[in-house]
DNA sequence: TATGAATGAGGGTTCATTCAT
DNA sequence: CATGAATGAACCCTCATTCAT
């Protein structure tokens, strides 16, 4: 970040980031469970000792990965969305939901990992406070409900219903083929997410 | 059940169930991860050979639960269906759907114990292969949409993304109030139910 | 051994044996300490109960089946060298040696079970003692010894060693080929045990 | 022996020789199969997980200890016989034999824990490979024979015979003087290591 | 005799955590 | 800051043995 960092604490940085890193690594391939400090120590390189100068146990880097992840995931797709130039709400929502598919698709450790830690109240944890790991703003995605031309009922819970409805088919689809493999599903999802936002409109 | 079951049967099937009752009650309160076969035969009052008489470990007796309660689960709103005079098929979907909901609202730890762990494949497993413990037919949900007057585009993706859809918002909204409360949320999430199943009718 | 034995006395004779043959066929196949009891009374598809009716531990079982087998070894060379018309001492005892040798060879989990298992105090308890199991005799080759027209200067003691050499040079040539294979091992072991044998001959 | 060793180190190593020390103690007077890692850090006063640091289970401190041991009574006999003049090779192999033999006499719990776990294999190996625990050179006995002035027909089957000869016996005469005790057995294995010997000299 | 469900002490092993260096 | 040797509680699981049937 700084353009002038002493080696120490680039040493600092380098040594949590490392471990962040290993550890992310080894849950997603070997799940959170099966991943021991001592794995998590020797992959990264440092003693065992440091693991507890940077984190309190397994889950607190595990709440952090989370967090830094999901934010990762959103920013991508709204960096992408700003590429574009749609305007209609549909059509937005449905480019986020396509862009984020595409990136568990890519990355289906990813997918794991975060579809069986995230939950709605994480989730809305990180819309409010931006801690300072994750630098990037769901807000953003928010806002698009909010200050959109048309007015729904609850905006909150039918992003809340969109986000849920995607999460829990993804994971199914893309992991298992079930019911169907995920590109021959897309059309009922986005269909589906078309009828959830018309019917919530409400008619100004 | 069977006209005669001899003394050292019953005995067997006590015990048994002994632990099946008791391991359900731990993994609710404690989760999967704190709870460990010593707890079980501690409060199960039998010695810890004998959970492995039964079971092969703590992930058997889990999985065996889990068909074990879902099964249970739906005989419930089956049979209260069964009960009522509903023809209309969103309407019954939706009685379906309430009843659920409402046996998750008064039972939260079955609701937190079957989300983190039942998944469509496991769902579809229990739809096809109707073991021996459980005695109820998932499939009378399932043909509820395949036998109706009316047609749909994909029956198995529609009724895949209803349970998904409710079984994920269920979730936060049960146990967390989030983004609502489940009664307030309810409406909501019935309309959306509705707009899907339309949105899937094919017109004869 | 009786013509006419009852069935139920028949079946207490089956069940004891079923047990030995397994018990045996476990030992050299798995080894005595990887064994259980479970192990023995599956496989001879008794109940738990009923070994501890015939034996009073896996020890005791094992012992029993030395002494049978190890006897069994010696009534077979035993037997064989009737059939011959050798007359001279150093000759017979070579055709016995050879013909024990060649029955570990093509039964080399024989072998590892004897070696492992008997000492000379067991081989001369048997010596002395023929119990109800054992109806063989290890006598008949003490008393090749103690009969020849030669005189040695202490015929148990050169039994001793020579047994000792066999038996202890069979299990790494047999089993290893170290640090020669048993055919090639073979004339300098006989060799050898003839030099014994002079050497402790007595002038008449 | 390093010109500066760490406490650290010290104390690693002072842990390991605890654990080697006392697990030769219990293997010694209770039998390997009868000896627990509870015992054994139990009586070294160390931590259980501690054994782990050192050792992979109880067969890994077992086969280090055997090389251990069975090296140590080779090196003391080697130096004892520097320490003669004896020039003659048959003089010189019975010096070694009388020597071990002695010293398994002087520690019968030694030779116990040597005779059921060394072979002819693990001999050979050491007599190869000198790990960085056995400071001491099996190969000197081995060299006796092959430089020696008189040629022998297969210097290694000889040594083999000889070597197995020694223990066999010893094992016999020594833990329960069967059958006669060492003393008096002693002549008659001197006298036949004498014969075994000449009987493989092949003539210059 | 024969059974096999039940026992529970005790086995080997892991691993989060500490703390002297 | 960083280390990693040491800890020991707690884990899962085995299996010889018993005993009511």
């Amino acid at each position: 970040m700084a353009i002038s960092m002493k080696k120490v604490d680039l040493n600092k940085k380098q040594k949590r980031d490392a471990l962040l890193n290993t550890a992310f690594e080894l849950f997603t391939t070997q799940g959170i469970n099966k991943t021991t400090i001592n794995n998590i120590v020797d992959a990264a390189g440092v003693a065992k000792g440091t693991f507890y100068l940077y984190f309190k146990d397994k889950y607190d880097i595990r709440n952090k990965l989370i967090a830094h992840k999901a934010s990762h995931i959103f920013s991508i797709a709204d960096a992408a969305l700003a590429r574009t130039d749609l305007t209609d709400l549909e059509d937005r929502i449905i480019f986020l939901a396509d862009n984020i598919i595409g990136q568990f698709n890519d990355d289906k450790s990813l997918l794991t990992f975060i579809s069986k830690n995230l939950s709605w109240g994480i989730f809305k944890n990180e819309l409010i406070s931006s801690n300072d790991d994750s630098d990037v703003d769901f807000y953003n995605i928010y806002k698009i409900l909010e200050h959109s031309p048309k007015a729904f009922k609850d905006p909150e819970i039918l992003l809340f219903m969109i986000v849920e409805l995607v999460s829990s088919t993804c994971y199914s689809t893309i992991l298992y083929n079930e019911p169907a493999d995920i590109e021959h599903f897309k059309p009922y999802l986005f269909d589906a997410i078309r009828q959830l936002i018309r019917s919530q409109e409400v008619m100004a």
